[in-house]
RNA sequence: GGACCGGUGGAGCAGCGGAGUGCUCGUCUCCCUGUCACGGAGAAGGUCGCGGGUUCAAAUCCCGUUCGGUCCGCCA
């Protein structure tokens, strides 16, 4: 019977056989020490040279090989024992050892601080699993699983399947296209999300449905963003007509995973509800980091009179300044400010104004061009004290906030404000059913064109289209997007109005979406939901900032599986029988 | 599609115009009966990613290219 070296301390003076990799070998000489390594620790092995046919197998082992050892479990003696392993009080005097089978010179290092590069460690991922990390990482992903879907289930939300050949959708992401073999110049195409799947779920009379959902993008990656394919816990819930009713009912599971799962500190446990506008205001961002304060403060109105060009021009053709305080910022030096210059400039700043506040005087290249008021009202409403240094943003209000938001997280970054202890959670809400597109010079939708705009059909009548409001949410984990859900439009009129909106005709809709339409047609309940992005969630829980730690097999940033040599070409034949050729330009 | 950073024995790094490309780990041979990242003696292993250029001289500087990473675009 096979033993777990995890358990050999419970079997002192007993004989048993344990299985698993060298981790290392120590020769003596006259006595052999060899680190086996199971899926559960590691137990020291002894054998010595009266055991002849073992001792000559022992001499032939090497890092990585697979054996089986059998011997008598044997507490250490005094001074002999190691406190830094778990069964460091026991050793196995071995009786038998075989060799299972060998490893050559390894490609990388498992063990110890030289860990190789990514780009090895993908490469060889099989090998770069059995270390710990690895180890731990696909059982943290495991349980992670358990916990959501033993809160799915108690809530009564049904798992689903949904097809992976799924169709073409239009609008969002590149998709990944399948060639139909018995439809001879068609395409599948693997799903974005089910998005179309869940809703027709609820019309299909499921009161609540989830799954853990293969998604697929072809959308150039990032160190937050995969390539090719993640995973969603996707969820759906009919008779729902206020997004409050989704985020309500998740708030427990992410709350849980936080505390319970991850083991980590909960910033605020009542899990704010922030109107995109006010986001925008306060942090520049959609998806603002709470962890820290440093919000951007107004000061349009006390600059209105400025006769500092810098202020002036924005502020008389409707644009904005605004400011950042941040502490402690007089221990920046010049080349730190001036990195920091060059991020707001490439956000689209001009440039990046200051004032420092330096034993009780106000150091700055524009104070001078400031008035004593203005200076006064600057220092009051943004409360800077001695030591610290406020930054300005001052273009349209777009750019300021969207510069002095990418500056807060800099900062932020910079003075170590990111607490990797603490999770701070938040749900936007509202955001802008259409935006304007500044390069495309038109009308376009803000985020999903499925959801429903706030206060139904006449909403949309309005006149002032960028005020319409989305009922739409977005769930921010630390900074990150972690989720995206809305209340779905689950009425054709409306529907079609909504694209009526940006000038787009009934045929239109129903040429992209008449599965969904027709569907509308009979019935459907009103209905709501969300899907949670389960790897950068696990991401973020563990303290990585990658993605790709959080994934077994995770493609690199050009899309390609190293260990697998994917993609690859295929054969004529394969191509043939999908009535498809390539074509070299 | 664009910007920036990197590619040096099997792995991780150093060298950044001039002597023999150096260090740690690994590999091979030998020694060693209490180590636990064992120790000791010795050895092998390099088109310095690739191509071109500048120079008396290039791993080092320049241009191109390729591969990897980060970011922008993109990601309803």
């Amino acid at each position: 019977m096979r033993t777990y070296a995890v358990a050999a301390p419970e079997q002192i003076g007993s004989e048993i056989t344990v299985k698993g990799w060298v981790q290392s070998r120590r020769d003596h000489g006259g006595l052999i020490f060899i680190d086996l390594r199971d899926h559960t620790g590691i137990v020291q092995l002894v054998i010595r040279p009266d055991n002849e046919e073992g001792f000559k197998i022992a001499e032939e082992l090497r890092d990585e090989f697979v054996i089986s050892a059998t011997g008598q479990v044997a507490e250490r003696e005094d001074g002999l024992k190691n406190p830094n392993i778990p069964t460091g009080g026991v050793e196995i005097i071995l009786n038998k050892l075989s060799i299972l089978n060998r490893a050559e010179p390894l490609p990388i290092q498992l063990h110890g601080e030289n860990i190789s590069s990514e780009e090895q460690r993908l490469r060889y991922r099989f090998l770069d699993l059995r270390r710990d990390k690895m180890q731990s990482m696909l059982k943290k992903r495991a349980q992670m699983y358990k916990v959501m879907r033993t809160y799915m289930e108690e809530q009564e939300f049904t798992e689903v399947t949904t097809p992976i050949l799924a169709n073409s959708s239009p609008e969002g992401a590149r998709d990944f296209l399948i060639p139909s073999r018995l439809q001879a110049g068609k395409f599948y195409a693997l799903p974005q999300a089910p998005q179309q799947f869940k809703q027709l779920l609820m019309v299909g009379g499921v009161p609540r449905y989830y799954q853990l959902a293969a998604c697929f993008r072809d959308e150039d990656p990032r160190a937050d963003r995969l390539y090719g394919e993640f995973y969603q816990l996707d969820l759906e819930m009919s008779f729902v007509e206020d997004g409050e009713e989704v985020r309500s009912l998740m708030d427990p599971l992410i709350k849980n995973l936080v505390t319970d799962f991850a083991g980590k500190k909960i910033l605020s446990e009542e899990v704010p509800r922030i109107p995109y506008q006010e986001a925008m205001e306060r942090f520049g961002s959609d998806k603002p980091d709470l962890r820290f304060g440093m919000e951007l403060i107004d000061l349009s109105e006390e600059l209105s009179a400025s006769e500092f060009g810098v202020f002036k021009n924005p502020l008389t053709s409707g644009g904005a300044v605004k400011a950042i305080r941040v502490e402690n910022g007089a221990s920046l030096s010049r080349s730190q400010i001036d990195k920091f210059t060059d991020i707001a400039k490439s956000e689209g700043a001009g440039g990046l104004a200051y004032i420092t506040y330096e034993n009780g005087e106000v150091k700055s290249p524009i104070a001078k061009f400031l008035t004593e008021s203005e200076l006064a009202a600057i220092q009051q409403k943004t409360g800077a004290q001695d030591g610290d240094t406020v930054f300005f943003g001052a273009d349209t209000r777009a750019v300021v906030n969207k510069v002095l938001g990418r500056l807060r997280n800099e900062f932020a970054t910079h003075f170590e404000l990111k607490d990797p202890n603490v999770i701070a959670l938040a749900w936007i809400v509202d955001f802008p059913f259409y935006e304007y597109d500044e390069r495309a010079k038109k009308l376009d939708f803000g985020h999903n064109p499925f959801s429903m705009p706030k206060g139904g059909l006449e909403s949309l009548a309005a006149e002032d289209k960028q005020a319409i409001l989305a009922d739409q949410y977005d769930m921010v984990m630390n900074g990150y997007e972690i989720c995206s859900g809305g209340v779905r439009n689950h009425n054709p009129e409306v529907l079609y109005e909504v694209f009526g909106v940006l000038g787009y005709d009934k045929q239109y809709v129903e040429d992209r979406f008449g599965a969904m339409i027709n569907a509308f047609k009979f019935g459907a309940p009103p209905h709501a939901g969300c899907a949670f992005g389960i790897d950068r969630m696990l991401m973020e829980l563990v303290g990585e900032s990658n993605v790709r730690e959080v994934v077994a097999f995770p493609k690199n940033g050009s899309g390609v599986d190293l260990m697998m040599n994917s993609p690859s070409v295929v054969d004529e034949q394969q191509l043939d029988e999908l009535s498809m050729a390539i074509v070299t330009q």
